[in-house]
RNA sequence: GGAGCGGUAGUUAAGACGGUUAUAACGCCGGCCUGUCACGCCGGAGGCCGAGGGUUCGAGUCCCUUCCGCUCCGCCA
């Protein structure tokens, strides 16, 4: 007999002792007992955790969404109760009544909150019985990911998922309370909408009323946010689900929420400063944290210049530093014909063994690198691959510039712009992880300002707008035509630890200054009146200055429970090739459906 | 589109050098047990080693193909 077949068995002929709810109205919950609820008669109901059957006294540690409490059959106390509680296994699910006494002398459990009682039970009745779980629900287990994934409901089960669902509840009931009350309409905007040519591959949905015609699912509600001010909403937010057909990371899923706010009246001073207060909020609401206000400021320029990315992690001090000058004439041929050289000096990184610069090695040539240069200031010299071709004049140039010290590591790297600060500043993370250099438990915001308003993209041969077509930019609209590369963006970022975790701009609110961005952009007056003239035709009625900012509630939420994936604060989210491994979807649909919407599909799947 | 890691009992893993009957822990089933708390003790069942093909006297182990999961690059206004 098969395994399988016996837990059926077993679970079949315990179904004979289930009994309806009744009636049953449970007073606690099982999280919340204390020595407070001494000689209380409690009704709690829940699922069981773990069963101790010691043929005489009984004890079940019954879970519910609260938490655990011990319950103890005693044959003295309720034969009936006590001989079928035999039939008790994991995850079955009861209702019991009972009383609260201290569990006796010696006998307390300091490793539970409830741990100084138990609930002793007088009567119970069995309200579900269930299959042996693929895996038991336990926080200090951790299943493979496509198992949890296609048992959603049981691994939500699991104490750290449940809190975590709960968590994101809270932080979006702090978001809401403080929106609420500095005046924002919470307004919801389509889900079906028109595609948009910029930006992230669109979700299409094909229309069966209008055959051969698509709708778009929203990257996000930009342009309807815009709208609902020149509604005169004045201020707005909305919890909006945002969905962009591209790869997925730890940190992205095709579809995923944002806090989106949008704001009249107001410049980049008064949005951050609202930005500051929602944070601060969120931080002392869940989690009783007071932040630092204002948060400090970095522009774009100095976020490259300095760490080479554009949201820095500014919690640990390591520094990039561009040295090109210094060794333009040196021997080492690649340092003397790169574009850009960049050196990045670690104080006490010369304890490092080569295995683990291999490592960083390695991990740089993910972003391009050929290689990774490094030099060792010992007391006695300069150990390195790269010594023999440096001068005694660049030695004193890198030493000064780089303030080098005895026991210093220098990384070194050389080439193109995008790749030495890619290459430099992730390993710049790396190693403040490797070497323990990064603070725990703490939220370090930093706002990320001057954004570059266009970007040059290579494939298409054209310039594209870095945060999106409808920022405004900075100064004279006149130079962001002539100049496309120096213009700048009145857009900013909000960093946390590292990680960007919201971004808005003041937005264009001039329908002439929109048309130009549009012709910047490569559209001709054309494409740029098909796809966004009812926008345009909205800025000509009187629309109101406005600006606003949206925050990835997702990413939000792992980075303040410290976890790392999106998935685990997300109900039910995809895998890496965007599937849901408890539905799943997707999945083919019936030639019925799509003969209504007068599809056919180009080739059979599987053919 | 690309790079890397992984898939062995219900679960988590070991086995990788080609060579007896594929290991362990937990879980599961049966028995015993009145103070356990990840209870304990005794006994037992449980495997197409992700799938397909190949090399070989012999494949969990080597080769090819493929599916699935994860991490990353590209991509993500």
């Amino acid at each position: 007999m098969s395994q399988e077949t016996q837990c059926r068995d077993i679970q079949e002929d315990h179904k004979r002792f289930v009994e309806p709810l009744g009636d049953f109205n449970r007073t606690h919950t099982c999280g919340e007992l204390t020595t407070a609820d001494l000689k209380k008669e409690v009704r709690l109901c829940g699922w069981v955790q773990f069963r101790r059957d010691h043929g005489g006294l009984i004890f079940v540690d019954l879970r519910d969404r609260a938490g655990l409490s011990q319950i103890v059959f005693i044959p003295e106390v309720a034969p009936e109760a006590h001989e079928k509680a035999h039939i008790l296994r994991s995850e079955y699910v009861l209702a019991l009544e009972g009383y609260v006494r201290a569990r006796p002398e010696g006998m307390a459990n300091p490793n539970m909150v409830t741990g100084g009682i138990e609930v002793v039970v007088r009567s119970w009745r069995l309200l579900n019985t269930s299959k042996t779980p693929p895996f038991l629900i336990e926080d200090r287990l951790d299943p493979g990911e496509n198992l949890r994934l296609e048992h959603r409901y049981l691994d939500l089960r699991r104490p750290r998922m449940n809190s975590a669902l709960i968590m994101r509840h809270k932080i979006t009931q702090s978001v809401r309370r403080y929106l609420d009350e500095g005046g924002f309409i919470e307004v919801e905007t389509p889900i079906l909408t028109k595609s948009t040519p910029e930006g992230a591959r669109d979700f299409l949905v094909p229309s069966r009323v209008n055959q051969g015609e698509f709708y778009a699912l929203p990257q996000s509600p930009q342009i309807f946010k815009q709208l609902l001010m020149v509604a005169g909403l004045e201020r707005y937010f909305q919890i909006a689900r945002c969905f962009r057909d591209e790869d997925l990371r730890a940190d992205r899923q095709p579809e995923f929420t944002q806090i989106d706010i949008e704001m009249s009246f107001v410049n980049e001073d008064m949005v951050m400063h609202m930005a500051e207060g929602l944070m601060a909020r969120v931080l002392r609401d869940v989690f009783g944290k007071d932040l630092v206000l204002p948060f400090p400021r970095m522009t774009y320029d100095e976020a490259m210049r300095s760490y080479g990315v554009d949201k820095p992690d500014t919690r640990f001090d390591l520094r990039l530093q561009e040295v090109t000058d210094i060794v333009k004439g040196s021997d080492f041929r690649l340092f003397a014909t790169a574009p850009l050289v960049k050196a990045m000096r670690v104080p006490g990184g010369e304890t490092l063994s080569r295995k683990e610069i291999d490592e960083f090695t390695e991990y740089v040539k993910i972003f391009g690198a050929q290689g990774l240069a490094w030099i060792k200031i010992r007391p006695d010299e300069w150990q390195s691959p790269i010594a023999k071709f440096l001068s005694e004049t660049e030695r004193a140039g890198l030493k000064e510039a780089l303030g080098l010290e005895v026991g210093d590591i220098v990384f070194f790297q050389a080439g193109a712009p995008e790749m030495v600060n890619a290459a430099l500043g992730n390993l710049r993370v790396r190693l403040g992880e490797h070497l323990g250099l990064i603070p725990e438990d703490l939220h370090n915001f930093l706002w990320v300002t001057d954004f570059p308003l266009f970007e040059y993209d290579q494939e298409e041969k054209r310039w594209v707008a870095c945060h999106h077509p409808f920022t405004q930019a900075q100064g004279d609209p006149e130079a962001m035509v002539a100049d496309p590369a120096s213009a700048r963006a009145r857009a900013y970022d909000m960093v946390l630890n590292g990680t960007e975790v919201g971004g808005g701009s003041i937005r264009i609110h001039n329908a002439a200054m929109q048309r130009s961005m549009f012709a910047a952009l490569g559209f001709s007056p054309e494409e740029a009146e098909s796809q966004f003239g009812f926008l345009m035709q909205a800025l000509e009625q009187g629309a109101p200055p406005h600006g606003g900012i949206a925050f990835g509630l997702d990413r939000f939420v792992m980075l303040l429970l410290g976890l790392g994936s999106i998935r685990d604060v997300i109900a039910f989210p995809k895998t890496q090739k965007a599937g849901c491994l408890l539905t799943r979807a997707p999945a083919p649909v019936s030639a019925k459906q799509l003969r209504e919407l007068g599809l056919a599909l180009r080739e059979k799947p599987g053919e």
